[in-house]
DNA sequence: AAATTTACTGACTTATAGTTATTAAATTTA
DNA sequence: TAAATTTAATAACTATAAGTCAGTAAATTT
């Protein structure tokens, strides 16, 4: 059955055609301010096929937020492909990420509602889920690094590589989100330089999980 | 002019019910859901009253979240009010604020908005800038808290309380958005207990910044 | 060649933010 | 105190945008 298997790929090219002409005007207005209007018009196709294909604005946006979500993968999984020791694999994440935020600024924005619990509650389970699979691939990939550090000795070893890895994730992701307010408020009026902020962050929890012996060695390495 | 004075008093009080009525919608359906229809059904107003008082829902879901503001606010107060050691005192403030999460659910999840540089566009200047004064007052006891730790010779000197109080606000609240999200994703997927994680980022963040000899001090205290 | 399925359309429905002409009561002025 | 003015509020209206659905034309199957 040829036919179908064509037909197959022609809908799924359509279905990332669709994400193409979403992107545009999502990154350009934001979840909020775009119309689904705007969106067939870019994809030159009427709205009603839009919903053919998705079933509904926010599961539009979190189609086109999953491409971002494999952007970040990629760049961390280049990171590790690289054979440094784990202590600066870690720390080489946290610059990766920062990266991806000055990079892909629109795709970081666009994880803002995903963390909305009202947000989630518009969206169609499957799309969760998809959402949600992808993350977690994200996640292995930090657990499993500090896991690795902790078997070589170099973290501690009443470090539970999970919570670590969140903490590293919540405290880098809050410090980017407020970098990215629009207005100079952080700098200009609390008199405070956020991606400094963000280093020592990512320093001062890195250094107290780390074992005695291995800051010796960390910091003639990372002066 | 006692009249004038009178209708001032009536015009602050009509604005209050009005915020009254807004914080019950608000609270049950969101700021997506919920309708400026249903607030002035709440209000017992018409909806053109409510733009005679505020510019926009955006504005008024604002004037309700700076109540909650004010809330937290108080509580901190409460906590810096008490005698305690300065390093007893910061890792209160962070117990504090997690208190805040849990019996003020509601007021918490307004925050979220307010950090989303696409609301922030819809939303007046005014009404931002009362917003922005009321959270420095915040803002302002939480970094003297870390000055006078680093007077009293228990933080190190090289520590910014600036840089330090962000640092330890971001962690504290990106983690409890976490735990805000309703579905029991990060306990039963991930095996993550939220909780655990966000004492444990305190404790390493505020063990980093202590003087050595704070330290041996600060653990006979809190073990 | 007729019947059926598929992909798509665009006009329609519904919902809701925000506006405005009008009204009634309170207050001021003469 | 009666007319004039100001104020507070209304309710009907406009504009916009998400989502639906009956209809169409082309591709495919019978």
């Amino acid at each position: 059955m040829g036919i179908t298997e064509r037909k197959e790929r022609e809908k799924e090219h359509r279905r990332e055609e669709i994400i193409d002409a979403a992107q545009k005007i999502f990154f350009q207005k934001g979840l909020l301010v775009a119309t689904m209007d705007e969106i067939a018009e870019a994809a030159e196709l009427s709205k009603g096929t839009l919903y053919l294909y998705y079933k509904s604005k926010e599961d539009l946006y979190l189609a086109v937020m999953l491409r971002g979500t494999e952007v970040l993968a990629d760049i961390f999984g280049k990171v590790l492909s690289k054979d440094h020791p784990t202590l600066k694999t870690i720390a080489n994440l946290g610059e990766a990420y920062y990266e991806f935020f000055k990079e892909h600024r629109n795709y970081f924005r666009m994880f803002y509602f995903f963390e909305n619990p009202q947000f989630h509650k518009q969206v169609s389970p499957e799309m969760l889920q998809s959402c949600s699979g992808e993350n977690q691939k994200v996640w292995k990939l930090v657990i499993d690094l500090i896991q690795r550090g902790i078997d070589e000795g170099v973290i501690q070893r009443d470090i539970d590589p999970k919570q670590a890895a969140v903490i590293l994730w919540a405290s880098s992701n809050h410090l980017m989100r407020q970098m990215d307010r629009e207005d100079t408020y952080w700098h200009d009026v609390m008199g405070i330089d956020l991606e400094a902020a963000f280093r020592k962050a990512n320093a001062m929890i890195l250094e107290s999980m780390m074992t005695e012996d291995a800051k010796v060695r960390f910091h003639e390495l990372v002066p």
